[in-house]
DNA sequence: AAGGACAATGTAAGCGCTTACATTTTTTTA
DNA sequence: TAAAAAAATGTAAGCGCTTACATTGTCCTT
């Protein structure tokens, strides 16, 4: 006890740089306006159009003016006026993306890509969320629209006829996500839901389950959870099983959510032997509800998720899932609409990636215990 | 089998709305460019500054004249440049929020309260993420404000004075979150890492623990994390022990990260008894490797974690860790910033809020069993 | 050495909106 | 009912930047 750097107490260690202790009134700079392109000009002895040119195009201009022009830039703290820029130049830069949630992982991924693809062209997110309500987000495409956004990142396809019309009347271009839809006008970048969904079913199907329950997210004004849902009618059917027998409880995303679908499935007479989840959240939340039910997982009844998050590969046993590659994909819708704002409009078209089955502890085969 | 609804396949159910097959050049409009304020003075008989006036202060209109003019906007499909308007009126109405990731839930959720909170407010937010690094971080800084940002939120307080000045000089609000800094010039608004990790500490230490081992992040760069291990050194010596012997592996954050560190960590000889981790994730990897590992939490090893994500509540046993209250952090920190966009100076202050123990079942006593 | 080609720079017209101020219309007051 | 006050509307000057076009300066070419 007693050593060495211990002195420093929690609100006041010193390695924070800071203004503390600064007056108010300190920087006689604060009060001025700050500088515009003509402050630089005549602090350059140049006309705004040579600063201009200097900032956007360097190599438009003289070496020597170069020079001169950039130090009177930093010698005078410059920024251009964003506003001022978008309204000459006719375009802010700036890419939209609407996403139903930031709460849990599931768009995390796929959005930090998407950023950081956007970021090496210069170009900024805006970023909204839509709390998975239809109505929501076309308040938010209005939102991001009047806010100059040159485009737009969507999730999923669903959405009302009147939106769509307002823009392509906006000429807005947009790229569809977490989605593959070739048919459509717009592109989209992303996976089928539907055979992803119906693979992973073949394979629950192999294993010999044949009461099978899925939770889904509510598949109204959700087309991924709706062609999820599909994709597990489809293999039913190719089977030759009867799509009606398969039980289907939707409730929204959410750990608590899930695991009280669950409980409500397994309190039915006949028990399912697998539960198929719409997303790796309600997979977790039944996984718990297992648990605390003293149901054991593969055992007595396997539990599979959809989009393979970081959650998947914690839960024990891990969670058998869809792994999306969400990383790629938002890399990927970034390229697309950055080509599709820029004018490239033959260069770009809807984009398909694979989705893979990652078979984890959560899934096993039937046996006799039930 | 052969039901229902079945005919639909994958690409082509019926329910979404879309522009398929409508002709390229359908639209006439679309080659037009969009309606100004002046299209919609024109079409309504009155002056652009009505207009102006009306879409901005409707009761500074006659109810007849407001009518005409809404009426004209809806007709034409008016939307604002916001180029202009920012031009003009100089401001955006636009905050900008920099957290370190968007890859797992930490900040996520924060993130989506402050972004409601703003709607509520009619602003809107722009994000970034700085990858934990500091020159990203400032780069981040200076491209929002460029870009219009009214107001900033950042993630904790350690940055170079420099880019303090910069803020400073352009005048550009600024709200620090995830710690409590009353005694710095920009406002905070978030708890105290230090005596949240103490308190947690002392907790393990009532407990038996005597050799006790961190797995931090980084926290050169961190002062978030510095506190945090501070928090445990200072708990130590309360209690009368040598802080020098704890045990500090610093690490990115990451559950393979997390897990690797744990490994290396219950390598060495005399193995400590319980494991404190800098956040959740960092303590998911770090179970993980314990159930590799075969050791059983918490009778031969406690973990604990810092955030309380879903996470913690998932993992088998629940994860004990330091709830941090996302939500309201993130209304408050948006809450504040709006005020001081509007010039509210005197109103807002720094606003402490309180961390919660949530003691669950990855935390034990020491037992012989080692 | 004169003419032309090309590079470097300057001039100035907007971009679409807000808002101070001026003007007109309506309402109130005596 | 006329004058004063208040409300509604119009006029027009920017906001800070980009860019088409005009001008000037440089360097070849013949």
């Amino acid at each position: 006890m007693g050593t060495n750097g211990l002195k420093e107490t929690c609100c006041h260690s010193a390695m924070m740089a800071c203004f503390q202790n600064l007056p108010e009134d300190r920087n006689p700079l604060s009060t001025q306006a700050p500088p515009t392109l003509s402050d630089v000009a005549r602090h350059a002895g140049v006309s705004t159009a040579t600063v201009s040119r200097c900032l956007n195009f360097p190599d438009k201009v003289s070496a020597a003016t170069r020079d001169r022009v950039l130090s009177a830039v930093s010698e005078l703290g410059y920024t251009p006026n964003f506003g001022a820029r978008v309204l000459a130049a006719k375009r802010t830069n700036t890419i939209g993306a609407i996403i139903p949630t930031m709460e849990n992982a599931i768009f995390a991924r796929g959005l930090q890509a998407f950023q950081e693809e956007l970021e090496k062209h210069g170009v900024t997110m805006l970023v909204a969320s839509s709390s998975y309500s239809q109505d929501i987000e076309e308040q938010q495409i209005r939102t991001l629209v009047s806010r100059g956004a040159d485009g737009l990142l969507l999730i999923g396809a669903h959405r009302s006829e009147a939106i769509y019309d307002f823009l392509e009347r906006q000429q807005i271009p947009v790229v569809l996500s977490w989605v593959y839809r070739p048919d459509l006008k717009p592109f989209s970048v992303g996976f089928d839901n539907c055979i992803a969904m119906e693979e992973l079913t073949r394979k629950v199907l192999e294993l010999g389950h044949r009461k099978i329950a899925v939770i889904s997210a509510p598949t109204a004004n959700n087309d991924r959870a709706y062609q999820r849902v599909l994709g597990v009618r489809q293999a039913l059917q190719s089977a030759g099983l009867d799509p009606a027998e398969l039980l289907i409880r939707e409730t929204p995303y959410g750990i608590d959510e899930g695991a009280e679908a669950f409980r409500e499935i397994m309190a039915v007479q006949d028990r399912p032997t697998a539960v198929l989840c719409g997303n790796d959240v309600l997979a977790a939340g039944a996984m718990r509800q297992a648990r605390e039910m003293g149901l054991s997982i593969p055992d007595e009844v396997s539990v599979t998720g959809f989009d393979d998050i970081q959650l998947a590969s914690i839960v024990s046993p891990a969670l058998t899932t869809v792994h999306v590659p969400h990383r790629k994909m938002g890399a990927e819708a970034a390229r697309t609409l950055v080509r599709l704002v820029k004018g490239e409009r033959d260069v770009s078209k809807s984009l398909r990636l694979d989705t893979t089955l990652h078979l984890r502890g959560s899934l096993g085969p039937v046996t006799g215990r039930t």
